[in-house]
DNA sequence: TTATATGCAAACAGTTTGCATGGGT
DNA sequence: ACCCATGCAAACTGTTTGCATATAA
């Protein structure tokens, strides 16, 4: 079956070689922010013939399209999202590395604002919240909590503006 | 003469060393963002006993100390800048890689309510605006321009809230 | 068929580290 | 004198790249 992803190659007229193919896919069902060797561990997962190089050349090529946007959340590695839901931000749960997006209407504004005062007109910007869970009231445990800290099992949140 | 962050490290009583010394008198002349590369040119050029390694392992030190902190404005490198002023933001022109710092009052207290609204406690955070400098209206040219990109001579902006 | 994508391993950049030596306190 | 800081070079991590081979169009 053709992912989203795979589609948006096409689109754009990329060769469709069997390695993208996958990593298209990967990306597809990605709701999360992997990095490279993530990606390339679940890759590797569906077909053994694929390389890390390729796994990062893909990466940089998408990027390139516009179809991936690239990452920065600190840890030195990469992580990358597909391109499509609507400008959101990220807090990272510093003691699980865990992220959550979550949208607010005034940043964009107020941003463009502020450049504008400086004299410049704005390209891009990134905003990241580190923050630590907020100790729950009692007993009233938390659907996903604590426990498997480490591999960032990231999350999306609706809610909009303040 | 005893520069500020060397008066912080005595202060927290670590060693004063001569290249110690010196990197916290670089440290404390800086009124930008310098990489590693950049304190080692500095330090060097007052003191050339001073290795590449004593500057990474120095500029560790004195950020678990709270008396620097690291900065990570993309393109690899980490850059410090000293822990003093408060709480500011940074603006990068993509073009010619200088940083222009400004302030906020409204975004710290913005982005704490965000985080409560998520269940978390915000810890720290960081928000960075890329932008390019706006076309000036006719012919009137600006100070220092397109000219020499690549080193960053950052600058300061006062400026308070919109 | 022909340009492009891949694998592999070597190359890179930034940063860290082991070890013997030097230098503060 | 003692312990910590330093220099040097080797090690490490994430990422890129040269080259011969494989493959999509």
């Amino acid at each position: 079956m053709e992912s989203r992803i795979e589609r948006l190659c096409i689109d754009r007229g990329l060769k469709m070689t069997g390695q993208r193919r996958v990593i298209a896919r990967v990306l597809s069902e990605a709701d999360d922010h992997p990095d490279v060797e993530e990606l390339y561990r679940r890759a590797t997962a569906l077909d053994s013939r694929i390389s890390v190089a390729t796994v990062y050349r893909t990466v940089r090529l998408l990027e390139e399209k516009g179809i991936l946007e690239r990452r920065d959340f600190g840890g030195g590695r990469a992580r990358y999202e597909a391109t499509e839901h609507g400008h959101h931000y990220h807090l990272i749960d510093i003691d699980t590395g865990r992220v959550i997006e979550f949208e607010d209407a005034e940043h964009e504004q107020l941003m463009r604002q502020i450049a504008t005062r400086l004299g410049f007109d704005l390209v891009s910007h990134r905003m990241e919240l580190f923050a630590r869970r907020r100790p729950q009231g009692v007993g009233q445990s938390m659907g996903q909590g604590a426990g498997t800290a480490g591999t960032a099992v990231d999350e999306r949140v609706a809610g909009k503006g303040r």
